[in-house]
DNA sequence: GTACTCTGTATCCGAGGGACACAGTTTTGA
DNA sequence: TCAAAACTGTGTCCCTCGGATACAGAGTAC
């Protein structure tokens, strides 16, 4: 019982996530896969939530014993690894002709469209874990698409790191199938209603709402960002107009007034 | 056992939350506050975690039994809420004379603090929730910073989710008390080493990173968005030039470009 | 054919959330 | 003053779930 960041054996991940799928010698062959394993936890998880998801379930939904499972992972926290490696899938292709500004773009929603539709996902992600093969593909098109613009390695990361953030974010924000019109919206409306005097500035946004428009968030926050690292981007090209890669115009907005 | 969104008892929850503390009337008066749960729960889970958090061991801490904790909370998911809103506190104050930039830039790194401090905190924000007044007083805060500068409602509604969702997302890779140089790098680099062909622009990117820097993600992604708020800003006043005392004229040097 | 190895199963255990009934305590009403 | 009512903390019980272990059958290598 490797109580190792939430009892994750973490060397038998790694086989699993990034090992090749070696074939065994002897002994009657398998009836599972560890694909088929994930793809019933994933179907399991998407109709229930992580909670739902037993080992018992997913033994069931595979006709097999609950103990069976345990000859293909060593664990729960395994398992929902390997969903999440999988629900994650092969990043898509980059839009053709497309510059870094709508390369991001299009990745950012295809990511949250992933995100939305296994809500498990969020809960799945948080701490630090060991990504996968297919999870370091997402990033590699992040990289790639903002590779020659003059921002610096760790800052190309540091993008990424906000992207996903934002469609991590944002897709718990937005129920799979929910009312539209925004549960969540309706919510703060009916805890400010009636406390006016407590969250006056609370009370004035949510009058500007309408039930109708569909929610904006993942939009208006991917232009937000996207112009903030364009403005970077275009800083740099007019503050360093060759080599890129030297000393960095650290602007940090930070701290001090 | 309301499987009501994981189990939790919204009534219940919204009196433990919003109602106003009344004393009981007749028999022993209660060897325990909620207050004083909250906190014991959240010492404990700032140790190990929300797995750590056991009825239990909240109830060993307070000598107690077990089921003394029912007579306070209807069940854990309630009593982590309570523990979030605990966690959270009331939101600081804005810094004197600053403008909205430097009003929501310190609200997200004290948020982010909030989340570091707390590290449960992520997993127990995932999902739709009822939040609580503090939580509500912090939303109020961005808002009201952003009162005047021409965002409509939904936009300084949305501004703060990005802005929430950046602080908590980043508290998350900054582990609490890591080594220095992000172990999130080092296990990044771990894994495209000897595969550089297949990650070429991360292997670049992970090339550019100085073990010793500090991790600036959070400084980085903040940068970029308050700049991609302050772009919709004044091109909104440019649009819109009249509004007497409206936009403030914040220009104070050199920000950022 | 025999030994070895691998798969699926049956059984068992402990941890944890929570229901329920009961005893003790404090206030209210007569 | 005293009994009834209401509320608190406790002990006991149950169920679910993750996982360990031992075992029986299946398939392969020698």
């Amino acid at each position: 019982m490797t109580v190792e960041t939430g009892g994750v054996d973490q060397r038998r991940l790694f086989e699993l996530l990034w090992g090749t799928p070696t074939g065994p010698r002897r002994g009657p062959r398998p009836t599972l896969t560890l694909a088929a394993i994930a793809r019933a936890g994933i179907t399991i998880a998407d109709a229930d939530g992580l909670d739902g998801l037993t080992m018992q379930r997913v033994a069931e939904s595979l006709d097999v014993t609950k103990m069976a499972l345990y000859r293909y992972v060593p664990g729960r926290a395994e398992l929902v690894a390997l969903m999440l490696e999988a629900a994650v899938g092969e990043p898509p292709a980059p839009p053709a002709g497309a510059d870094w500004r709508g390369r991001l773009d299009d990745w950012t929603r295809q990511l949250f469209d992933r995100f939305r539709r296994h809500p498990w996902a969020h809960a799945a992600t948080v701490g630090p874990r060991l990504p996968g093969p297919n999870e370091l593909a997402w990033l590699e098109r992040v990289v790639a698409a903002l590779a020659g613009t003059g921002l610096t390695g760790p800052e190309q990361l540091d993008v990424a790191v906000l992207l996903v953030g934002h469609a991590r974010n944002l897709a718990q924000h937005a129920a799979p199938d929910d009312a539209p019109g925004g549960s969540r919206e309706a919510a703060f409306d009916a805890l400010v209603r009636g406390r006016e005097e407590r969250f006056p500035a609370l009370h004035a946004a949510l009058r500007g709402i309408d039930p109708n428009t569909p929610d904006q968030a993942l939009d208006f926050g991917l232009a937000r960002i996207l112009d903030g690292v364009e403005a970077l981007i275009t800083a740099r090209a007019a503050a360093v107009p060759r080599h890129p890669g030297g000393v960095d115009e650290r602007s940090p907005g930070g701290r001090g007034e």
